[in-house]
DNA sequence: CGAACGATTGACGAAACTCAAGTAGTGTGG
DNA sequence: CCACACTACTTGAGTTTCGTCAATCGTTCG
């Protein structure tokens, strides 16, 4: 049996500390996955586009929330009989090591990079992560919430995508869409 | 069928770049998990001790590699009937699980947090880790390997430490082993 | 129109990095 | 046992990058 819902742009898909059960698939539209302090600050640890599950977690506590970037569909995938059925159990395995293996970036950009490289990567794992179309860039998130998912302050963000706009290495096409300018961005991955 | 090999401090368990296959699981003592950026930059994205599997990638090549902290025992778990085996696959999932929430986690200490929050949340990583008993932490680490997981340099952890132990917060019991103090550490997660 | 929200830009400050020098430890060979 | 080499660690001075605070601008929507 699975469940079908459609979430607003904004909107809380489910909230940190919030109790596991079926497990949240994207079927269209996009998600992020954060992590709240108590002290109010963010970090966005994950995106999900169609396809991707937004944990793995059927009996235990969720650590982190989900919101939609926009208008978003989610399944949700009942996983009692999962480890009997090799395909569903298959199916996890390869979804959760995308996951980490995304995480594993995640961290060697925080950790490692400057902020220039920083939103490289990011724009670039966006791209990827909804399926934009190479040198097209759809980005449906707020300059805040790109400073949560790169460490950076959303001063920092505007900062660099200014530059970026005045060396033509970024356009602005559309309220949330970017192209590519001739001059690369600097140390994409 | 699986196989038991001993690594000593240092060696290299596979490198960046090999070829997935077996699943090594640590049997005994501590590995770092790495990733290497061209120029020579390195992010330890993940500490394994006993019970945790070092990868999950059947047949896959590996974005990352993995280095003994001491003398190791790695066991290779064939992963050939993997989805057929319902206790296996439950295993599996529960580890990735265990590993994505880690990495949850050390996305939001490198985003979000300051340097001395860092090397809080780190200490506190390795005890729970390598199941140090409560109060006291072995470090088998150089301060160069602690910089590479907490996004730092060498010298700014030479330096909080050496805060600490002035202020009476963490206290040098051993060549590797430390007490925390009587003071708490500031803002350990 | 005007309120609300997001984005941009500037001036300034602070946390952490870089470079450099010097100090333990640790192991080795005489 | 001591001299040495080697590595890890510590500490200081100066610099850089990015964050903070604040003002302004642009858009959207009621």
């Amino acid at each position: 049996m699975s469940v079908l819902k459609r979430y607003e742009r904004g909107e809380e898909i489910y909230a940190q500390g919030s109790k596991g059960g079926r497990l949240p698939k994207v079927c269209s539209g996009a998600a992020i996955i954060y992590a709240l302090l108590e002290d109010g600050r963010r970090q966005i640890v994950d995106l999900a586009g169609p396809g991707d599950f937004l944990h793995f977690e059927f009996d235990g506590e969720l650590d982190h929330a989900a919101e939609a970037l926009c208008g978003t569909e989610i399944v949700e995938v009942s996983g009692d009989s999962a480890f009997s059925d090799p395909d569903l159990c298959a199916l996890l395995v390869e979804q959760m090591r995308m996951r980490l293996a995304q995480e594993r970036r995640h961290v060697t950009m925080l950790g490692r990079k400057t902020a220039q490289e920083r939103l490289a990567d990011f724009l670039d794992e966006v791209a990827r992560c909804l399926g934009c179309p190479p040198g097209y860039i759809d980005l449906p998130m707020t300059r805040q919430q790109v400073a949560d998912y790169t460490g950076l302050t959303l001063e920092t963000v505007s900062r660099i995508f200014s530059r970026w706009s005045r060396e033509g290495r970024l356009r602005k096409i559309g309220p949330t869409s970017y192209a590519r300018g001739d001059h690369p961005l600097p140390i994409a991955a």
